[in-house]
DNA sequence: GCGAGTTGTCGAAGCGCTTCGATGACGGGC
DNA sequence: GCCCGTCATCGAAGCGCTTCGACAACTCGC
């Protein structure tokens, strides 16, 4: 742990201009900057983080509150998590872990302590305690996810209504007349934020567009996925000429796998598509198209804003919502016609 | 964000005094203490933690190295990250993350920065590229998971030999002599340090206890995961009167319901055991019995250890191995037996 | 009743850094 | 050739806390 003093002693100047040449904050002659960036480089100097805290009004640190609840999908979250991670060292900004209830305790101890600069919040619940917190706390606070009240907050999430009217409107644009949607189970719609607008959106864009849109919310249950492959097997039986899913992993690739029980081929007989839920649909059998959650374009842009934030910037209270995007992987085409 | 020279004057005391009246690292009089307290109750204040940092020589923040490998097990990981953090703030420690290729990259900075007091080590592969750099920060580090090259480190896990062992003595008091054993797909026993010695300590107890034992590694696949249902059909066609199970929570419940298909009974006519896989084996249908992972054990020594360490304490470098528990949900009875 | 502890409190010295204001050296315009 | 502006560098003042040593004010024991 080489200090600053002993950087500046090695390049022959004082510990200031050894400050100055390295934070670039005032102008070094390119020879003076050179010597200390090599003195520097050769003891393996970094500030010391206390002391820059101190000095310093940056502690070069965002909490991240996440409440790992019961009903928290695990591989989605982590993804989350990460991509925050890796946003924020861009700035060269490290992820403090608030978890559980100390969320909310948490929060308001990282702020008083000055632990850390922002908060980013995770797992964002409808009627979320985190909220009231947030406007409290004299700490640039961003969201990842949007509160049901979320006056005064910033916020960022994907446009998920839109994502699925992107969806809605493919079929459509393919000529679809009759779709099937595949939800998560109930209870999500009432714990998580996102569920109920991915609904929303797909039923308002299918009934402005004409189409014919049947809703199945299968419980969720053991390995086989009962619920799942009725559903899509009603839906299908039903006239359904196209899927859209939202739900987890495991029942996208049930519903699959049930469509090829049925002897209905994708796209051919049936086109799927799946709407803000997994990551990577190209790694089902057949990959299908899909309007994907995409945890590092929210997390950018929330630590983007969080930064702007702390320097003092002007970040208008308001819900960022991320311009959903449609993957094709060849799951679609027009009902009863050719992959497209 | 109060500072101690507000809480002084608020106490009618010097800066100093309320330093030893919250710390307790001096004799302060019961009155003078009380009036401390109340006025840094009422100020909310809590120590700036970059001052905190700089004069004290303490963090109290480790990081937590985790390298979120492709092959990561989301929940399990989860579950530790939840576990490590809970165990650190029983010492009022945070916790910093360093996930992906920031784990070296990170620790190294974290070391000579002085952001952290101590390092925690997740997710430890065999041939972990964190071993080195472990021996080389003059950082307490603490393994959770065991390397191959484990010389000189302070690692922490759970005894997955005894734990496989358990079970195989489980069974084989119950009067069973033949047994199957199903585990992970085989590329896990290459990248993960725990499959293997799962394995070594089941065939080795088996071996002891004259007990017939086979083993199959599934490999993994879609939503059906055949390869599963085959091993189970398998093993007790060819004769096995329980079943060791160590894999994924999925896995776990094909088996069950591949018996339930086969029309054998558990535990009337197979007995199941799952071994240092999942967490919670009583929400199964049936409900079996498990020698278990136990993320809080794992964590709590480990930070324990790592504080121990901080606290300029000895701390053998070793591998400090957690014993196995055994819980009984009902799943095993001697074979052809009833329920025990 | 006096020296020797004890106890409770205080002042001040850092911890290692950032940043402000000052200073000296130099160059250009007139 | 003088004045002023620029540029590169330096010294020193904190940032808010912990901790060391000092020191009154007491308490005892003899």
């Amino acid at each position: 742990m080489a200090k600053i003093h002993e950087v500046a002693q090695a390049a022959g100047v004082s510990i200031s201009t050894v400050s100055y040449a390295l934070s670039g904050k005032r102008s070094i002659s390119p020879d003076t900057r050179r010597r200390i960036e090599e003195a520097a480089r050769e003891l393996d100097y970094r500030p010391n983080a206390g002391a820059r805290m101190l000095a310093g009004r940056r502690t070069q640190i965002f909490a991240l509150t996440e409440p790992f609840r019961a009903d928290t999908h695990a591989p989605a979250h982590m993804a989350f998590v990460l991509a925050t991670s890796i946003a924020a060292r861009r700035y060269e900004y490290d992820i403090l872990l608030l978890t559980e209830e100390e969320a909310s305790a948490g929060m308001r101890r990282v702020a008083s302590s000055g632990l850390a600069d922002g908060v980013l919040v995770l797992d964002v619940a409808p009627d979320d305690e985190r909220v009231d917190l947030a406007r409290r706390i004299a700490l640039p606070t961003v969201f990842i996810g949007v509160p049901d009240d979320h006056e005064g907050l910033v916020c960022v999430d994907l446009d998920f209504e839109a994502a699925a009217a992107l969806a809605v409107d493919r079929l459509a644009d393919l000529g679809h007349r009759s779709i099937g949607f595949v939800g998560h189970p109930p209870t999500a719609y009432e714990k998580s934020n996102f569920p109920p607008r991915v609904r929303r959106g797909l039923e308002a864009r299918a009934a402005e567009r004409g189409l014919d849109c049947t809703t199945v919310l299968p419980e969720s249950d053991g390995p086989r996925r009962a619920p799942v492959r009725e559903a899509v097997r009603d839906l299908v039986e039903a006239g359904a000429t196209a899927l859209v899913l939202h739900c987890d992993d495991t029942s996208h690739a049930v519903a699959l796998d049930e469509l090829a029980t049925l002897g209905r081929r994708v796209p051919e007989e049936v086109s799927v598509v799946s709407v803000g839920a997994t990551f990577d649909t190209s790694a089902f059998h057949p990959p299908i198209d899909s309007v994907p959650l995409v945890p590092s374009a929210s997390c950018e842009l929330a630590v983007e804003l969080a930064m702007r934030m702390v320097d003092g910037g002007e970040v208008p209270a308001a819900v960022h919502l991320i311009a959903p995007e449609y993957r094709a992987h060849g799951s679609t085409a027009p009902p009863g016609g050719a992959s497209d």
